[in-house]
DNA sequence: ACTAATTGTTTTAAGCTTAAAACATTGTCT
DNA sequence: AGACAATGTTTTAAGCTTAAAACAATTAGT
């Protein structure tokens, strides 16, 4: 997009002004390695695999789940809206990668599994996404991946604890 | 979501196996902390002005530009799409926040400008949103600020260096 | 000046995402 | 059993996003 070769996604830091805080500088170079890597993964995928995230996503849960899964159990462990998942096993059951069945003990329930092309599918390109990332990280020193591990625990509770103190104050 | 408390949002991590490498563990615990915060500013923007983040996004940028700015430039500092921006700048300016008007010296450029009510209306967001991050990073400490800060520029340095060297392969 | 290529923007088609409404089924209460 | 609440899923409406095609206008080359 554009020229220069590093600058060809979002890299939100370009506009950080020296005056912000240094919470806002964390924020944006967060938000710029995820993007980076995000991007890079949808890219492969779809390169390699002609295949999206969200697709990948619900195959991962299916194979490492034992038996169908119901619609609802899905949604909640991809932690994403029930229409979401109608349309995404819509589409995967349109390429064959997954079985959607009704349930015998329960008419409402729809359960989904990995057909054989799916569970191949996805082992095909799990491996290959481990790869990837592992060669986004290849510069990083075990010593840095653990001390980076270390502070984004730190940051989660961060920001868990303050959105439960947010949430205790609106209950008020 | 789920009940309690900790894990309405997004959280890939409850999905990894002890088996799956340091990388994997890392980006995965990467991508936790940006969609908790991500979903966290999302909703309050929502909650709070009734806007999304990528309207803010793109007022942030008219703001801090001096003078009118294309369509194609605010599409490169935003690093989206062409098509992209001309929707979001569509619906701002059906919300009286920005001002569209054909350039004189070339008629193929549209020029952007925020409104008076635009600018009101992002300066008032601005500055909530440096609370909300604060306010979510508030339990690290100086020290880990600046931890996190150093090694995310690594990890930047080494996905960069890994697409680099990936679209170099890739030209052979 | 004519033609070509280039540049700037919009449109289109497809997919992801959500919240809210609509549907279908099951469970509960009397 | 009948009414009503609760649960599981799908549909709908709206917005974000991209790539690719279509358009419009400018620039370059002859």
């Amino acid at each position: 997009m554009v020229e220069g070769g590093h600058f060809e996604r979002k890299d939100y830091e370009s506009g950080v002004q020296t005056q912000d805080g240094m919470e806002l500088r964390v924020w944006l170079r967060l938000l710029t390695c995820t993007n980076l890597l995000d991007t890079e993964v949808r890219t492969r995928l779809k390169q390699t695999a002609d295949t999206t995230l969200p697709r990948f996503d619900i195959l991962a849960q299916l194979e490492r789940h034992v038996g169908p899964m119901s619609m609802g159990e899905l949604s909640k462990r991809l932690m994403v809206s029930n229409g979401n998942v109608t349309g995404l096993i819509d589409r995967l059951a349109g390429e064959g990668l997954v079985d959607r069945k009704p349930s015998p003990n329960d008419r409402r329930v729809q359960m989904v599994s990995l057909t054989k092309k799916g569970a191949k599918s996805f082992s095909n390109i799990a491996e290959n996404h481990r790869t990837w990332v592992g060669d986004m990280m290849a510069d990083l020193s075990p010593d840095e991946m653990n001390g980076l591990y270390e502070l984004l625990a730190r940051l989660k509770a961060s920001i868990l604890a303050a959105e439960d103190k947010n949430s205790l104050e609106a209950a008020e």
